[in-house]
DNA sequence: CGAGGGGTTGAGATGGATCAATTGGTGTGG
DNA sequence: CCACACCAATTGATCCATCTCAACCCCTCG
């Protein structure tokens, strides 16, 4: 009786790659958890324990120097893969930006049914080959983008990865426009873009002005015309 | 008659997870080919048509905004993998920063025939979630170092991976002291830390001020305390 | 109604970029 | 072996995008 039978993101988490019987036996070293906004479930340079999909929510990798300052290094949002399998110690926290519910195995079960399903782990090196090309594709954002283009980028890339995944809080009302709830306070946007809080709030208000955006409360932002943010996007 | 038996790289790259028939086989698919200081390997955005192990030299993966902005995604050395099996386009180009010797397969062939060898597919995993675990510090680097910490940053990494690949352009002079030959020009290490030519050579002045290096040419440094570098990297 | 936390706005400081010479090393031809 | 050209790197002077510091606003909650 697995309860795998009834998960959204059954097709397009790694497990797709398994049949019935191996899903069920990957099942009984599994266990879903809840976590609540804020709480986080991996910490920056701890043994590798425990590996992870996402389920529900959207959750944030980030590092942090020795004098606190943060840098988010990935955005995962549902059917994505977290943890590091394969010893080593997670580089980056894991910590969820909203409510999320994951599907969480000891990294030591997840390793050993790994080794033993090759289907399994070509679709976990498909997916890192995936991650490993935006991770790169930002880095370009990073090292040599202005505060204007590296917030139209993060609204684009934002809306894209929304956009294909169900049960996000998106709203696909034309091909040009959105509503989203944004899943980031302010200051975690500025902690992905490299960037102040404030250099954040002074570009929304500027989209804002400029007719691209509305920005009803502060967890909302409804992009009114993306053609205009992809183009300043860079 | 492989040639595989003479290659220096044999043990690090990922074929060590071949035994020697399946290396033959594999090698059948593979030639080597030479590139010279400044040619590409791989274009950003073209189709994935190759994909190689380094044998020697230095090569750089770089990206560029479309007016001509770049910034450098990624160094590989001897051992080290290029290129994106399965599917997709490159996001990046391959540029050889010193003369190299690749080992270089079509994509196809390298894909098929990884999908019947899992051992290979798993050490190919595990070097890519390394590269992306190494991406993501490099994030940090790009998002909130200081050209201080980002030039001293530079030059700790590199040292690491050189101490680890040898025939490398280095020498391990003492334990806080190191002559290095650069691979890169001023230029190649403003894209990769997200500067500009001035700012590096101002840095590197301000180094040798400090006596922290010494600059005898323009392509040699000597680290002459390391440790300091190392504090200053943050 | 008052406190507190997140967000916005303003004014001023500054790290790194930009623009402009100058230097130095290397290769070439006389 | 020198004179010249060429290109990368350095140095200097100035500028400006973003940061910093500070005040204020707006919700929400008690």
């Amino acid at each position: 009786m697995s309860n795998c039978d009834l998960c959204v993101v059954r097709n397009r988490a790694i497990c797709a790659s398994l049949d019935a019987k191996e899903l069920s036996a990957l099942n009984t070293v599994g266990r879903t958890r809840n976590v609540v906004a804020g709480e986080s479930l991996i910490w920056e340079g701890e043994d590798s324990v425990l590996v992870a999909n996402v389920i529900e929510g959207v959750l944030k990798l980030s590092t942090n120097t020795e004098d606190g300052r943060e840098q988010i290094v990935g955005v995962v949002y549902p059917s994505d893969f977290i943890g590091r399998p394969f010893g080593g110690t997670t580089g980056h926290g894991v910590t969820a930006l909203t409510d999320a519910k994951v599907c969480v195995f000891s990294r030591r079960d997840f390793d050993a049914f790994a080794r033993e399903h090759p289907a399994l782990e070509h679709k976990l090196l498909e997916r890192t080959l995936g991650e490993l090309d935006r991770t790169r594709r930002w880095m370009l954002l990073l090292g040599r983008k202005s505060a204007g283009e590296k917030m139209a980028s993060f609204l684009v890339e934002m809306v894209e990865r929304m956009d294909n995944t169900a049960g996000c809080a998106i709203r696909f009302e034309q091909p040009n426009r959105r509503h989203v709830t944004l899943p980031f306070s302010r200051q975690q946007i500025a902690d992905v873009l490299g960037l102040t809080i404030e250099t954040v709030s002074r570009q929304f208000t500027r989209l804002k002005n400029e007719g691209i955006v509305d920005l009803p409360s502060r967890r909302e932002v409804v992009i009114l015309d993306l053609d205009a943010l992809v183009a300043e996007a860079g």
